[in-house]
RNA sequence: UGGGGCGUAGCCAAGCCGGCAAGGCAACGGGUUUUGGUCCCGUCAUUCGGAGGUUCGAAUCCUUCCGCCCCAG
């Protein structure tokens, strides 16, 4: 059985494919392309190419640039002007790594699929069990919480058990280069700044309003309800004696509403799009639930209803933001479900 | 121009019985980071409304000018 391993150019997927072709797995390499490629795109494949070359490994390009386009770009612009935050990578994963790819890779005729993802996969009672790379600060897990179970299948991670120190070490170690060399890591769509990319898009964007607290008192104006995020602390250009994060978008109103840091907490959320990987039945007595990356999780309770979920912390914290992801977590760091924040639960 | 108060970095604000300008916010820079954010670290007044004076030495004392606020009219 053949396995396809993800080649995006960068140091993990470098690994990956010298670990697997180690194993004496049969391997094929493939390289994606997210976006119309350019010349410098085309050259870095033809290195990522040479290398596999090298390893006798055979190697495919695929464009995955249109349908990326249309399932990734698009719904994060149109969830900007619809004064929400998305999160690109946790929608590129079910959609684009685990959906097209996963299946162009199968039309290649091999069965799997190994990427250089920092998490971990395990077979359940219930399936491919999906939990938390070992290296917890670069654990990806949280990004992989929307797809779909049975994506999983025949997928592997073979960096799950490695720690981003060791895999330097090792590449170090064996003397291979980095095909993208040490420059920008995988910059996705956006080259730096997503307000920047939503106005050379000509995107229609919602305009200047005011800025309040959550009591009433008015401090200022804003340019644009899209350019913040729940939470946001910098960037509000408010002086005030302390610091001030965004509470609210009004969109009623067009009004940014911010305060200090403890009126940011909320006892929960709401989150739709409900993606379960392990049914609920299965779950164990206390779970934990994650709404940012890189958030240490926190016992929860959690209530399915359908498509939706409604999630409430046991102790209040920083309120979840529309268009994120909400995880939910085993004690030992098994993905349970992933769903698409909608709203929070004020009380 | 009768009385009172004030003027310190972009904002707020200590210091004002003289000794070589706290702090907070904002901003900027960096770090962490497969999204937005968060978080962490760092930088940020040779100068205290202006001009003189006293002093070894003043933001701190004195004089004067400018500006602002309040109360009385």
């Amino acid at each position: 059985m053949r396995t396809a391993v993800a080649l995006s150019g960068g140091a993990d997927s470098l690994l990956t494919l010298h670990l697997l072709r180690e194993k004496g797995v049969p391997l094929t390499g493939v390289h994606a392309f997210f976006l119309p490629p350019s010349e410098e795109d085309r050259a870095l494949a033809q290195r990522i190419e040479a290398g596999c070359r090298d390893l006798d490994v055979p190697f495919f390009a695929l464009d995955l640039s249109a349908e990326f386009e249309k399932q990734v770009i698009q719904p994060f612009i149109r969830a900007y002007t619809r004064g929400r935050t998305p999160n690109p990578c946790a929608i590129c994963n079910p959609r684009i790594k685990f959906g097209l790819l996963r299946d162009r890779v199968r039309d290649l005729g091999t069965e799997r699929l190994a990427t250089g993802h920092y998490a971990r996969l395990a077979p359940t009672e219930s399936g491919p069990g999906l939990f938390r790379g070992k290296d917890p600060a670069k654990d990806q897990s949280y990004f992989l919480s929307l797809v779909p179970v049975e994506r999983f299948f025949g997928v592997e991670f073979p960096l799950g058990t490695w720690r981003k120190t060791d895999v330097q070490a090792e590449l170090q170690a064996r003397g291979l280069r980095v095909p993208a060399g040490g420059e920008s890591q995988e910059v996705c769509f956006i080259p730096e700044d997503y307000r920047a990319f939503l106005t050379d898009r000509g995107v229609p964007l919602s305009g200047p309003g005011p800025v309040r607290t959550v009591a009433g008192e008015p401090l200022g104006n804003h340019p644009g309800l899209w350019r913040y995020t729940l939470g946001q602390r910098r960037g509000l250009g408010i002086p005030y004696s302390e610091p001030l994060y965004v509470i609210a978008k009004e969109h009623a109103t067009n009004t940014l509403v911010v305060d200090t840091r403890e009126k940011l907490n909320v006892a929960g959320c709401t989150a739709v799009n409900l993606n379960i990987l392990v049914p609920q039945e299965r779950w164990p007595e206390g779970v934990l639930a994650q709404t940012v990356y890189r958030q240490t999780p926190k016992p929860a309770t959690v209530s399915i209803r359908r498509k939706t979920v409604t999630i409430r912390f046991e102790e209040p914290r920083s309120r979840p933001t529309p268009g994120q992801v909400a995880a939910i977590y085993s004690e030992q760091g098994q993905v349970l479900a992933g769903a698409e924040i909608s709203d929070s639960l004020i009380s």
